[in-house]
DNA sequence: GCTCTGATCAACCATCAGGTTGACAACTCC
DNA sequence: GGAGTTGTCAACCTGATGGTTGATCAGAGC
């Protein structure tokens, strides 16, 4: 059914489990390795290790290779596709708001001079 | 299991649908109908209900009720929520990063008067 | 009143996601 | 070389998710 097929749906899963967003947050104070990282939960570390996997695979995170060791590094970059897209529909809808108050604002107006009596409440209509 | 218990949970989980995501820039355009949200896609409308129910449960959505119509309104507020969120372990995660070219300047910098042998990778010392 | 339309609810099915345990790989240290 | 440490892989179980179909509800319109 090609769930999570891009990116972006990626992202957006990894972070949907607080398990993995407190992983984040605490790889945003420093990098940490499987066992750190698996320390204040009371899940077994291969269930980490998949969490992990996740978070890597939405490219949230990198693992390097330290002996028997897999340090965890937290890559800020990806939050950036992220932003992007919500600040596109976040704005754009905004927009949508400030034209919607436009011409209700306008229809007002025009309602003191003419008085039709069935004003269409243009839905979908702002393309 | 308590999946997608919080708020902030259930914003992410709700975006990591690519029709889901869809949904959201076509009510960014404008308010729509559930059948209107549901004619760009070949499934059914009741998979489509589905789709809204998810997104109005993260806040993400409203439904009115105008006749047997349900318009859907984008609720733009919620993604300052993520936005927040983002914000604040991108931030520190550049800190860090600035943080730790400092050390490492520093290092380097010692390293010319003093040339020790093994310099520690400092990881997760950075609380 | 009857029918048509728009949408939801309920039951069901297949797949996915998060958890477990057991095995094993890779590396360190004695 | 053998034991201990760190982490991943594989198989399995369970609950959630996304889809379907059929029934039903609420209004509009004749």
């Amino acid at each position: 059914m090609a769930v999570a097929d891009d990116e972006l749906s990626r992202v957006f899963a990894a972070l949907a489990d607080p398990t993995r967003r407190d992983m984040v947050a605490r790889l945003a104070v420093g990098d940490a390795t499987v066992g750190e990282l698996a320390d204040p939960y009371d899940v077994s570390i291969q269930a980490v290790s998949k969490h992990i996997k996740v978070l890597a695979q939405a490219g949230l995170v990198t693992q390097t290779k330290v002996a028997q060791r897999r340090p965890c590094h937290l890559e800020a970059e990806v939050f950036d596709l992220m932003t992007k897209w919500i600040e596109r529909y976040r704005q754009q809808a905004q927009a949508r708001y400030e034209r919607l108050d436009a011409v209700l604002a306008e229809m007002q107006a025009a309602d003191h001079g003419t008085e039709h009596p069935n004003p269409q409440p243009q839905q979908g209509a702002a393309s």
